[in-house]
DNA sequence: AATGAATGAGTTTTCATTCAT
DNA sequence: GATGAATGAAAACTCATTCAT
């Protein structure tokens, strides 16, 4: 078969399988289903991934890349580090924005799914974060920004971001778009950032709705009153 | 059979599960894995909990309660909604961190084992998020901070808090004591707190750090040379 | 323990069983439920019956002795054979119409349910049989019946009586008292005994009750309109 | 697969099903057993048949089905009504006497083994019961016999037959064929059928023999001396 | 290359039986 | 004698993987 059609193929069997393991996870998800999913016999998923795993492993590798090329498109022609570190983020978060399933399998799912999986989602946040140290540090040495531990930034980071990303695909978060500059205006204030002193007005009549709204969940795990409670 | 000697024996496995669970994942853990760890034939876990399932959630939950537990203690006595709010955090990461295989366990493994413990999970980082919101909203209208958009701050704060778990699970961050207070001066800069303008002096130097330690994972995912290769 | 109290506590046992094991099936039915049912520990019902097989045994051997015993009884000053033996089908049904429990193990549930127990009741079908075939020799040679295939004879007569108890388990016949006499009426001319050449009259008119009554279930198992369907 | 090669092997399995469970019931049975017996893979069984229970039913709803048609088959063609009828006994007889295993699992098994299976049969035996009552009712309107109870008779017709087969299942009847007409006429003289009275001659010295040879048996479960023991 | 029937190892769960209290 | 917690063997069922067609 010509690489190209063989390509082609194999995309549309991640593509079915993106499907399938964002609806039911990985151990729930037999290959059948993904096969089925993609219109084409059980047998064949292996004449294109040597097994499930691989399979699973070659969609997060499929989705890293994605992500990494979106940053990577982000960051084109901005004037200086500090302008491509956020512009970093709105990458990143634009590259899952357009695969709510990708998002729900890469940030839900694959974590606990397989040991191979666990590393090597670990060592993408650990290349995030890195990046993100390089670009602090590479601010901090032009002066941009004031001396600041640049590892604990770099996990801040990334963990506002995942978790911005995590209350999207729970439907907690309708917009990314919206949230968006709010996100990186957090984070540049946190870095220290000039001209990020004063949050945006116009944004906080919204902010006390998540803590009316969810009120249904709350009485599950906690008691009532919030961390208040028991204080004097 | 006693109340007492019931609830100690349900300990025992709850935390000879944690270990198992931690190390090998949902999936691959076995009920009789988790009953020889506890040192019973594999019937005696189904005295106590009605199923592998079950058993798993009664972890979360048991984890819940223990977290939940010691940011209300952390909060006690503090002076203002501010320190309140950091000493949530640090009250947070207390918790965990006696316990770091509930912490692989709650991070890792349960977003994408079970759908009910997604679920759970979801209403946990709901309720933190909405707590802390609800602390920003009583911080600004007592002056302390500007107007900001609450919502997104809040799930700025939670998964900065979070990721930070994460990398410490991972091995990446050695001692939570030590970069706890950088979290907290992060977070506070990000919501615009006084006094907090200023990042820390005199931890920079580590920060260039975890970027070249894990040079090796870097080669699996990303095109080397960080977010600017292929720029100009 | 003194031997009365101990037969009191294994009749309370034997009694709770033979209500569990008619509800739910021998295998179905779990010790446990058996010791709950009779109030008293697991072990306990150990200590009475050496395995649960046993007890089902010891269930259906008392079962028996119930209506042999009853048998014996109702021939008991009967004036001749013919008497002896119609008495005999009259005193089984009744031993069994007092506990509708016991049929439903007995005819139901027994005979599939463990070798031993198929074995047990083959016998007692023999026994059956081969009495009634020697009530049949001597009614023969006393000349009350013309000569006949006695086997074939004896196992119709008990065939007959197990499948009224049995449509009674089922709740397809109401009162056994009620049909007792037409089913003796039927067996009498099915052997030849004199005074029984006519069908007692006034009971054919309910005789199309069944048919129209159950149309219901025919349509499972059966093509529509009855034997005939098929023919010309 | 074409439905054809389908059908073929689910006949194949089960064939090998109904060995096996007549040989160990349905509870001794394990579906693994029946794989082996049928030379398949224990999972072989499940592409056929959805589980244990369906796998039973289908079983007994073969059965139900060869013998309705073996009913039908010997009806055709009979010129009256009465000779229908004893050509239905005959019938499902020989549609019985060609599979043993299909009769130990039909009349012993079966009725305790499942909840749905004891529904199936009662239909069954209802369905039988209900055919011979309607030819009763329309012998006795056309006169061919006297007015009597059909529902008594009905069953009493069902319950000879299955009496005989048991036997037959057990060894305690050699062969069908022999003791088809002395059955037959049994019920014919049951129902006040015409040219019935008298008991074929020749037959009665073979009737003493069962009694003998099982004596064995009888010790297990009865008081020795028939059922005149006790009676004066 | 593609198919999908077949495989059988492995998992959760049940429950008869035991035995320390 | 009585208890009921503990045991662990066994069974139904699933599904990743293979391979004949």
């Amino acid at each position: 078969m010509e690489a190209e059609k063989r390509l082609e193929k194999e995309t549309m069997i991640l593509d079915a399988a993106e499907r399938v393991f964002a609806a039911r996870g990985y151990a729930a998800t037999t290959v059948k289903d993904v096969a089925q999913e993609a219109g084409v016999a059980t047998g064949t998923v292996y004449l294109y991934f040597p097994s499930k795993e691989e399979l699973f492993l070659a969609l997060i590798d499929r989705g890293t890349r994605a992500v990494l090329e979106g940053i990577v498109r982000a960051r084109q022609g901005k004037p200086d580090v500090i302008a491509k570190l956020a512009a970093s983020l709105e990458g990143a978060v634009r590259a899952f924005s357009a695969h709510r399933d990708l998002a729900r399998v890469a940030l839900l799912q694959a974590p606990g799914a397989l040991p191979a999986c666990e590393e090597r989602l670990a060592q993408l946040h650990r290349l995030f974060a890195d990046y993100v140290a390089q670009d602090l540090e590479e601010a901090r040495a032009a002066g941009l920004i004031p001396p600041l531990d640049a590892r604990v930034a770099a996990w801040a980071w990334v963990g506002s971001f995942a978790e911005i990303l995590l209350a999207w695909v729970r439907g907690d978060v309708a917009d990314l778009e919206e949230v968006l500059p709010g996100l990186v205006a957090y984070n540049l204030r946190g870095i220290g950032a000039p001209g990020s002193r004063q949050p945006q007005r116009g944004q906080a009549a919204r902010s006390a709705g998540p803590a009316e709204r969810r009120s249904a969940g709350r009485d599950q795990a906690a008691a009532p009153g919030g961390f208040a409670a028991g204080e004097r």
